[in-house]
DNA sequence: TTATTTGCAAATCGTTTGCACGACT
DNA sequence: AGTCGTGCAAACGATTTGCAAATAA
């Protein structure tokens, strides 16, 4: 069902075990970033060890990447879908938006400019709230 | 040793034990931001539940205030010093430099003006490599 | 055949929680 | 006295690890 992870797969010198094609057939399968956990959900017959290394093995051989939410969990996806996007988390109902890397640029030119420090806000997304949750007064902030 | 801080607890009707009383000292004798992994070896008689405990109250008490670095955990410092600083991170060997909060001002306003999205970037430190390690080609990336 | 993958159980790290006891006010 | 703070042990969520059994090459 997928010639270019499994090609990958080959060209690293890796073998193609029932897990392996199982996670490659669901990320494929899934419209956008997925997380983990969602794998695991959806493949309840896989153990979720082997899906955190399948994720793992993708990551090395270039086809997927994964960016950090705010609290927990990673998000994976193709990473031919990301190369120039950046991940916006909402804090408050964990939706996830993506912008253009060029938003960034000025900020991380300055940062580097300045501090000598460069900005991966490709391995992280950046917190705050959606235009949904930034208004309600909902009392409790944790964490 | 501490008045601002023991005033707040009476403020907010909280009682003043042993381990708050420990750690409220042991924060304010430290030069700057500190983890609570940091007081739980300064105060190996506080059990790290109380610290926690303790460090939460504080924060809702408004003395304090965390910053959740990009792996793993938070760091706390007086309130005070905070307002008008943000963090950065190195993902390599965790040093933090402090920031002016106005670099951020520019793409706070475009993500909030294009995306509805309120940047939480008191929150969250920004992840990159600080200028010491950036250039170091070392193999592993992990994360 | 034989190195690699897999499943499982257990460990990790930072933090939170339930509960009974002890102590602040 | 009575409420609130404390220590302890156990649970948490996301992920990693060691190891032995299964399997792709």
């Amino acid at each position: 069902m997928d010639g270019e992870a499994e090609a990958r797969m080959r060209a690293g010198n890796r073998r193609l075990g029932r897990a392996r094609r199982q996670v490659i057939d669901a990320i494929a399968q899934e419209p956008g970033p997925v997380t983990a956990g969602r794998i695991i959900d959806l493949l309840p017959e896989v153990h979720p060890s082997s899906i955190y290394r399948t994720l793992n093995v993708l990551e090395d051989l270039g086809y997927v990447r994964h960016v950090h939410l705010a609290h927990g969990a990673a998000l994976y996806e193709l990473a031919e879908r990301v190369s120039d996007v950046r991940h916006l988390v909402c804090e408050v109902c964990g939706k996830t938006t993506q912008v253009p890397n060029e938003l960034l640029r000025s900020l991380a030119g300055r940062l580097h400019r300045d501090y000598g420090f460069v900005l991966d806000s490709d391995h992280f997304a950046l917190p705050g709230r959606c235009s949904t949750c930034q208004r309600d007064a909902s009392s409790a902030h944790h964490s």
